[in-house]
RNA sequence: GGGGUGGUGGUCUAGCCGGUUAUGACAUCUCCCUUACAAGGAGAAGGUCGCCAGUUCGAACCUGGCCCACCCCA
């Protein structure tokens, strides 16, 4: 039995252990008893490998687990797989860092070694970790996204849509990161500040305009460029400018003549209104690059050097080259002003390196024509919260690019294609020999099917890493390809996927992507609903960062407090929202924890063995059993909803005030003074409940207590996996039964403002009211030596002092008219006749308003007043 | 610059497809050692629901504008 003071060390590191090695949690595709259109299945995002937990994984796993955990209980069975998403720039990073060194200096097989024991250290720690959470994942389903299966999934993803014609390889402009040499997709790309210096710069036209204008100046942050001016561009509007347009200017320094050509995108706010477009400074310059079909000049290569193109110039570094160029403009007399400048670039958000745009040979899914499509997915999901839903809505609505995949990058999963040596014409592997690494595997011809010759070259590009994490739900169904059956899928029964939780961060692109990819292969959308979590906070609900110092490591906070209390914590608010984490709001948990124990000791001690259901109840059990029917209800349609704050919320007030405060305090008062059977089975009863509902938050002391007290004679090994209670059916007195707690409620005021204890007995208690049936209760927790149910109303005058109108029925109906009645009312200029209600010329029916009376006692004692009672006490 | 979300006692929060008396927790104050729990129990105090207009008999809730915070996209 559960004896002295409550150890969560020992008891979650027990249960959590156990749960562990019994598997307690796998899931069983054979089992005899898994229905397949019940079975609830969660595809969580595999987190990047690339540093510890934080408190996001923390909250976002401990949400999803609280699904996990109910739906296990109420649907059966649940499918609730962990991942690592370990391929990819990411991990190669963390690789580099942990060991210091460079990719480049490696072979890539060498180098993808290292990457892979980086990653497996960092794994095994995350995943202790996320054991010491109390997770109820399936520990032997954790698959990484780098290894052959999933590597098998993903080229299988690419042939699948390359042969459905949504995969092309184009040579465009793309985002570039000088640092890692690859092209990346926009969302890898975040803000940073960065300080320089704004350039006023002069160039010459070739000729004079007519009016005798022989330059002009442009505004720059990027001289450096000037090699790879290709025009210069003026808005139509500019009329100050508007003699330039069809001049041409000669570049400084470097000497090459460009046009001037008019184009509405010049922003006429900023600078001098004339701006040149060097191929590649901006986005900008791209879409004029394209729309006025401009020559290509690249005067900075792959890892951000000059090149020939720069003359003096070429082989110094971007910034090297910037300063250079500004001291010889300086000399020349070309610069005209020079202003410093504080200003937001886009970097690469894996090493905060300035991104260039550079033009390169770069794989393509097609995904702006299905658009329309996608939207139509995402209004099929149930999002919680629903508010969620824009934001891929809009994500949707503002793409423009089509989503760029290959990486040029060392440890990935490689493009399963070749080139012919000759023509060029794209070979890709045969889906039965996946996966192939086509370095070292050979294209499944011997000759190329276009041109017949018999060399080919391999692509060495690797794939970005969503182009497999978007996978996950696939991953985890077990989808696959053969020869006989086409594509298939080992667990059908997962897919659609009940549950996608994930971070509203990720939802443009991760979700999206998932959206896209199963979509696309299965022709269903992968998830039936999506959860949201919000951000965990510091104290000061500022968003934790690194530079801030305001982050709040896991391990800290669980080296303090129980894993329940936390759990307990971030249930307390709504899905979706973000959150400040503040200690004290755990300490809420711990206490609750401690009540729990407490409350489960008493229980023990007052009803220690199992008792058969009575024939019948005393009115105050049943009617705490009618009201445990009501609270399983209530959770039930809270878990199914995700509304888990609110659960919490409706379990502890209820569990703490209506069980421990009103009912614990009578019973232990009835037990003291005789047996009841009828009292030991609702105890037993609605506490073995008060485990069950408790169970999905708070996991340890639930299953410690279940055990404890009612494990041996149970048909299950774990608490976590019995059946969530259902309603039993009781009917009581519902109204009596709250008509004698306010009773209770008043008799305890009375002692409280008189300043007597609790247990101070009182001579004499009157009650008018519907209290039948329970008058033993209350007289027996209140200490009342005579208790006497009044059949009448005491003696006591009363007068109206108060009306209130059913403002509901009667502002419908009468409209502006209500505002006289309140006037009346509050003047005292109304009539009351029986039912009725006359005032401001109008006669109001019974059930459109309410009186409220004052009663005045004039009898012995002293009279309490509730909604339900009159109490008198002498 | 465009878009999104939010702003409720000291702090956090419920309510938000209108109904007049805005929920709860933490903190504060008073009382009570009552044999499960004093990290407990019983009470009390504390809010013109960001600001301004509008719609309405009636607005925390609906509409418009503004301010502030955060996020996403340029």
């Amino acid at each position: 039995m559960p004896d002295g003071d409550y150890n969560p060390q020992a008891t979650e590191e027990k249960w959590q252990d156990r749960w562990v090695d019994e598997e307690t949690y796998a899931y069983d595709p054979e089992d005899e008893k898994l229905d397949p259109n019940t079975v609830y299945s969660i595809d969580t995002p595999p987190p990047t490998v690339s540093g510890s937990l934080h408190m996001g994984h923390l909250y976002g796993h401990t949400l999803q687990d609280f699904a996990a955990r109910f739906h296990r209980m109420n649907d059966g069975s649940v499918m609730f797989p962990f991942g690592y998403d370990d391929n990819g720039i990411a991990s190669e990073r963390l690789t580099e860092s942990e060991l210091g060194i460079r990719h480049q200096d490696f072979e890539r097989r060498e180098f993808q070694q290292k990457c892979r024991e980086v990653c497996a250290e960092y794994e095994a720690e995350f995943t202790q970790k996320m054991q010491d959470l109390g997770m109820s994942t399936d520990w032997s389903r954790t698959y990484k996204t780098i290894e052959p299966r999933v590597q098998r999934v993903s080229q299988l993803s690419f042939i699948d849509l390359y042969e459905q014609g949504r995969e092309y390889r184009k040579k465009a402009p793309a985002i570039w990161c000088p640092e890692c040499e690859t092209a990346i997709s926009q969302v890898e790309q975040e803000d940073a500040e960065r300080h320089t210096h704004f350039n006023d710069i002069r160039f010459d036209l070739t000729e004079p305009t007519e009016s005798g204008r022989e330059s002009f100046v442009i505004g720059t942050t990027r001289p450096e460029l000037l090699p790879a001016c290709v025009s210069v561009f003026v808005h139509p509007d500019d009329d100050e400018n508007a003699e330039l347009v069809g001049e041409t200017a000669e570049i400084p320094i470097f000497g090459h003549e460009v046009p001037i050509i008019e184009d509405d995108r010049v922003d006429l706010e900023k600078g001098t209104g004339v701006v040149m477009c060097c191929t590649f400074g901006d986005q900008k310059d791209i879409e004029w690059y394209q729309a006025h079909d401009l020559p290509l000049r690249v005067a900075i290569d792959e890892s951000a050097t000059m090149t020939d193109l720069a003359g003096e110039y070429a082989g110094q570094s971007t910034h090297e080259a910037r300063e250079a160029i500004v001291e010889d403009l300086d000399e020349l007399g070309c610069l005209e002003g020079r202003e410093e400048l504080t200003h937001t670039v886009q970097v690469h958000e894996r090493c905060e390196t300035d991104v260039e745009f550079r033009v390169s040979k770069q794989w393509y899914v097609e995904i702006l024509d299905h658009k329309d499509e996608y939207l139509e997915a995402g209004e099929q999901m149930d999002w919680y919260p629903e508010k969620m839903y824009t934001r891929y809505e809009h994500w949707i609505e503002g793409l423009e690019w089509d989503w760029l995949i290959s990486r040029q990058r060392d440890s990935g999963i490689p493009f399963p294609v070749w080139y012919c040596a000759d023509c060029g014409q794209e070979v890709v592997a045969d889906k039965a020999d996946l996966p192939v690494d086509p370095l070292s595997d050979d294209p499944p011809v011997d000759a190329c099917p276009e041109c017949g010759h018999d060399a080919f070259e391999p692509e060495e590009d690797v794939f970005d890493t969503w182009a497999t994490s978007s996978l996950t739900p696939l991953v985890n169904a077990g989808w696959d390809w053969s020869e006989e059956e086409g594509f298939t899928m080992d667990e059908s029964e997962l897919y659609p996927f009940d549950l996608r939780p994930q971070g509203h961060d990720i939802i443009s692109f991760w979700l999206f992507h998932t959206v896209v990819k199963c979509y696309e292969h299965t022709g269903e959308v992968p998830f039936d609903a999506v959860m949201i979590n919000g951000w965990v906070l510091d104290e000061n609900r500022e968003k934790m960062s690194k530079s801030r110092g305001n982050v709040v490591e896991p391990s800290a906070v669980v080296d303090d407090y129980p894993i329940d209390a936390i759990r307990y914590w971030a249930a307390s608010s709504t899905v979706g929202d973000d959150f400040p984490f503040k200690d004290k709001d755990i300490v809420a948990g711990e206490k609750l924890l401690r009540k729990l124990w407490n409350a489960s000791k008493l229980v023990d001690h007052l009803a220690p063995d199992p008792v058969d259901e009575p024939e019948s109840f005393d009115d105050l059990d049943e009617w705490l059993l009618a009201e445990m029917d009501a609270l399983v209800t209530e959770l039930t349609a809270h878990f199914e909803e995700y509304e888990f704050s609110k659960a919490r919320d409706r379990l502890r007030s209820f569990f703490w005030n209506t069980f421990c405060d009103d009912y614990l305090e009578i019973a232990k008062q009835r037990l003291d003074d005789g047996e009841s059977a009828s009292t030991r089975y609702a105890l037993r009863t609605a506490h073995e409940t008060f485990l069950h509902l408790f169970a999905p938050l708070i996991p340890h002391i639930t299953e410690e207590l279940w055990q404890d007290m009612y494990g041996e004679t149970a048909d299950a090994e774990s608490l976590h996996l019995r059946s969530w209670p259902a309603p039993r059916g009781y009917e009581a007195d519902l109204a009596g039964g709250e008509a004698a707690m306010t009773v209770i409620g008043a008799l305890r005021r009375y002692k409280s403002t008189n300043q007597l204890p609790l247990n101070e007995p009182l001579d004499h208690v009157a009650v008018y009211g519907n209290v039948d049936g329970f008058t033993d209760a209350i007289a027996g927790v209140m200490h009342v030596a005579e208790f006497e149910l009044l059949d009448e109303a005491p003696e006591i005058t009363t007068e109206v002092a108060d009306i209130s109108l059913d403002y509901a029925t009667l502002g419908p109906k009468y409209g502006g008219t209500v505002g006289e009645f309140d006037a009346a009312i509050e003047a005292g200029e109304y009539e009351l006749d029986g039912d009725t209600l006359s005032l401001a010329g109008e006669t109001l029916e019974a059930d459109e308003f309410e009186v409220r009376e004052e009663r005045t006692y004039s009898g012995e004692g002293e009279m309490l007043e509730t909604d339900e009672a009159i109490v008198v006490v002498n």
